[in-house]
DNA sequence: GATAGTAGTGAGTGATTACTCACTTATATT
DNA sequence: AATATAAGTGAGTAATCACTCACTACTATC
């Protein structure tokens, strides 16, 4: 649970920053989300972290730099349960079903966004317009998501838990359900009255009809 | 067909625009989409244009104004299939299935964002930021498009064709499988080379198991 | 051919932008 | 106590921002 707060984790926890920094990255991060990277400026940073505009200087290169050393982190724990041997726990027949593997993917992901809905906001509209995000988010998001979601859903397809299509369209119709819940959820529909686990359990359901295979096993 | 170009609509077609007027537009869209609204100085749009910078605000009070006047045709044709009465088609039995008509809708939907991708962009980008485009997206794309697809699956939910989910779910479902498809294939990966017919086809059938009713009919 | 209205211009506006730098203050090392 | 290093400051920078305005060019109406 507690290694879901990622602004924590950035700010708080790194005894490497200053009180002044931490301040400028939580009033960075605030702003980045409402209004977004281009429309907010540093000067602005600066009167909503209570320094000067120059501090933020002293830490960060350029407004870029500051952009960056707040999304690369969360683009990093983004992915961290995907890429930590852990996961070999699904290969290790931790999970009985492919039912209670997604079961606890989306729950732990699920709470990880939801822990962080303004860096999440931030990393969702500043890809399109940042190269290197795009690079970073490509090369070691996707790809290494990717890579290890192919060798479990191949386990799957092997006993005959799920449908025997190509693996990169398991996984966008599967990343497509979760997404599309949190976006409505946390961006779209924060207002609603959401009845989360009823909403999981439905979209869990839902993926794993789409994805059943033809003909049982 | 060519009612899909709203560039076209919006700028070649429209009589009561002027030349340099035309221009604007079109400048102004092509740099929205490539580095944002907020990142878009006016002085660039007039360059690109080939315009003096006075003659955009000659025609558009402000920055925004003309942002607006790109945007909201765009959503207004966005949902256009769906509130004409010709939606009643679906109701007065001319689609006999649910697959036949989530294909029709499928098709023509992906057909009017593939021809109008920039436009797409903008409007996805933008929506966060701006709350008058929130404020129209939510009053008349979202709860338009909500009602009509209400009805719509009352109906495949009656004759036991769709399992009986509250229909924000289905429709919930049914967006997110079809915006992940459209996003991966136009804004994610758009240089890989996607077989849209097999995709679409597969997206059909993912979203139709997913829905299918528990028992059968 | 005078009048009026619209389209277009581009130099000019003050405000704001990201960023710099000479300087002070605080902390650590010897 | 002297020195060195890092943190913090805020006035200052040139560049750029969205936008204005006095003006010209053109077209339509009478």
């Amino acid at each position: 649970m507690s290694d879901n707060h990622m602004i924590d984790e950035i700010i708080d926890k790194n005894e490497n920053l200053t009180e002044k920094q931490k301040l400028i990255l939580e009033a960075a991060i605030e702003s980045f989300a409402e209004k977004g990277y281009a429309a907010t400026s540093t000067s602005e940073i600066a009167k909503k972290a209570g320094v000067a505009e120059g501090t933020i200087f002293r830490h960060y290169k350029t407004k870029k730099d500051l952009l960056l050393s707040i999304v690369a982190p969360m683009m990093a724990k983004l992915i961290a349960p995907f890429v930590i041997k852990d996961l070999n726990k699904v290969l290790n027949q931790d999970f009985e079903s492919l039912e209670d593997f997604l079961r606890a993917m989306i729950h732990n992901r699920a709470e990880f966004l939801n822990a962080n809905i303004p860096l999440f906001k931030i990393v969702l509209q500043e890809i399109p317009f940042q190269p290197e995000l795009q690079k970073q988010f490509k090369e070691h998001i996707a790809i290494k998501i990717y890579e290890r979601m192919e060798a479990i859903i191949k386990h799957y397809q092997e006993v005959g838990q799920l449908i025997d299509l190509p693996p990169y369209q398991v996984v966008r119709m599967t990343a497509s359900s979760i997404f599309g819940f949190l976006i409505g959820r946390y961006l779209l529909f924060p207002e609603l009255n959401w009845d989360d686990e009823q909403e999981i359990e439905a979209t869990i359901q839902f993926i794993l009809h789409g994805l059943a295979p033809k003909e049982k096993a």
